[in-house]
DNA sequence: GTAAGTTACTTGCTTAATGCAAGTTACTCT
DNA sequence: AGAGTAACTTGCATTAAGCAAGTAACTTAC
């Protein structure tokens, strides 16, 4: 019953990368990323994107990306609640790891090509 | 049986984020290629590294980075044969996504530090 | 020259994550 | 009133990850 902070230090190891890893190394979390720095708000337009998540992996995600510090949520409605997603400075920060991603698969996979930004 | 590329064009969209995430996202891949960024090349040293990575994932992952080729294997010593595996340019050309991953992760997980590189 | 160690794996099994389809709640719009 | 929409949840099958142990073919130490 002491008062450290919950989170374990390191998961694996001191190492950045890995850190970074722990939280965002899978198939979907960065692409939500992606799509929030676009300026995609809401779930369904999270669904809309053509990778095509299954719904049950998005509210996961969207969970871990709060509960992680990437993300806060913001009703835009009551009755029922419903919630905006939007990035927070540590998940904005992560626009150059992305740039770099696209840079990079812009070079190696040919006909691949980014998505136009929301309109807000 | 026609000549087509085997590679089913683009696994989820033709997103370059996408697209790098079908190969690159998971929790040890990018860790093994920071391996070899760093000058690891044999199968203990990257058993060696502090993540603890599964024997069994390890040989898994050394397979696929190569027939995805971001790695080539050259034998090292016959008999049994024994290989060493090596970046291509397509490996290498991922320095700048892991660097701006270590920026950012060493300013949001402080604490966190990166390896020395091995000696060649 | 035998026994212990090293290297690069593979195999078997358990647990966790992913993927798919359908269901739910609380509205709004026609 | 009925259909539609938004944001999820639930159940179940498939796939991937994690752990421990085993194997083949040497090499080195005694």
């Amino acid at each position: 019953m002491t008062d450290e902070p919950d989170k374990s230090k390191f998961d694996r190891s001191c190492c950045p990368i890995a850190c970074a890893l722990d939280q965002l190394g899978d198939k979907w979390t960065l692409l939500i990323i992606r799509d929030l720095l676009l300026g995609k708000k809401r779930y369904q337009e999270f669904l809309a994107s053509p990778e095509q998540i299954a719904t049950n992996i998005l509210a996961d995600r969207l969970k871990k990306l709060e509960a992680d510090g990437f993300v806060v949520q913001q009703a835009y409605q009551q009755n029922p609640v419903r919630y905006e997603y939007k990035l927070t400075q540590k998940g904005e920060d992560l626009a150059p790891v992305l740039q770099a991603l696209v840079t990079w698969g812009k070079s190696h996979y040919p006909g691949s090509r980014v998505f136009k930004a929301v309109k807000p």
